[in-house]
DNA sequence: ATCTATTGATAAGA
DNA sequence: TTCTTATCAATAGAT
């Protein structure tokens, strides 16, 4: 039998399609394939991406990786025209005072450190004393000096440490109060881009192509 | 004339591309071919469509129609969400962590206030040790005894602030831990019902590479 | 939903 | 980044 060889695919034309039915299928299958490519974007970039699409119909389909919901609300975040979201510049506060609570917290444990080894050199002492009546033990003024220096090192840690807790109170339990101290907010810093995105836009149809790209804070 | 054939479009595995120059050329390419094929789809069909991009260097790309905005907020007013709000269970999570950390902060400074004390007997014992010869002080077992605590809770206290600082860090740096996904492409449908979208997810494509950057290299 | 002929997208290479 | 080319992948139209 004479196979009946099908048109195959015809070439169309960007433009709205008025056949409702056809409408229907061809949207079906456009949006598979865009939630497929996306998908493929994901693995293959890294990236992280949401599309929400309405349709004529009023249905809505999404797609996200990893997830919608925390992807848009990221994007609103950044684009806080009428109401800032707090939550976005907390967090890049948040960051910032990273940067120098992991400089603090590097002293400290420096700190902490060389304590040790003086509570080593401390255990030591109370090792050889408790093999000899104490008043026989090898000590020397060398050993008083190192209780000094154990003292103030230790006065010292205190403060340290009693500073840093309160900051990091500070920071945990009212995280608004660096909104006030340190006017410096370096983050959230937006680079605008006229990219070339839009020239097949410009084309046929006239949609909005809002495209920004910017520095994000955290990388 | 010898033609130079060039070995034209060649097939990919889907999977996380490791070559950085490559990924930024593919992530060029495709994200332009899903923006165009998102506006083709708003001119055949005439829907609503809005795609947001966080890219592995931090920046966001958008499309939208006819905007971004208004497509995103309709999306989140309509969907009060599955879980509700994804903010609420991060503000939840912070709340439930600040309780733990005030509690062990508040451990912290006790050590420290107990430190402190065996300081000051510490500094006695020297005051007191500085007018005599030291083997003259009435310095009794106690005293070893003493220094040997010290020693001791001074170990502890290391390990304390240690552990402590590090849970405070990871917390103040990557809060989106809270939300760890499975890793793979979500669909959201609402008012549909599921179809075989999800097939080429769920499919063969190879595991897909989580690490989305959240601030690494901090430490 | 499935099938193909075609168009459209794109990986390599320059 | 942009262009070319050879292939691969998406899909229009028909079943």
């Amino acid at each position: 039998m004479a196979k009946k060889p099908s048109m195959g695919r015809q070439k169309i034309k960007i433009a709205k399609i008025e056949i409702k039915n056809h409408l229907q299928v061809t949207f079906s299958k456009r949006r598979s394939g865009i939630f497929k490519k996306a998908s493929e974007l994901c693995t293959l970039c890294g990236v992280e991406i949401a599309i929400v699409v309405f349709s004529p119909a009023g249905k809505v389909f999404s797609f996200g990786h990893p997830n919608v919901e925390p992807i848009i609300e990221r994007f609103s975040s950044r684009n806080p025209s009428p109401n800032p979201n707090s939550f976005r510049l907390l967090e890049a506060h948040m960051n910032a005072t990273v940067c120098e609570l992991n400089l603090q917290l590097g002293h400290i444990l420096n700190e902490l450190e060389v304590e040790t080894k003086r509570g080593d050199t401390l255990d030591h002492m109370i090792k050889s004393s408790q093999s000899h009546y104490w008043w026989e033990s090898p000590v020397s003024k060398l050993g008083l000096h190192e209780l000094e220096q154990l003292r103030n090192a230790m006065e010292e840690l205190t403060k340290t440490v009693t500073t840093q807790a309160s900051k990091l109170m500070s920071v945990v339990t009212n995280p608004s109060s660096f909104f006030k101290s340190t006017g410096a907010g370096v983050f959230d810093q937006y680079e605008s881009k006229p990219t070339h995105d839009q020239v097949f836009l410009g084309s046929s149809t006239a949609p909005v192509n809002d495209n920004f790209g910017y520095c994000h804070g955290f990388f």
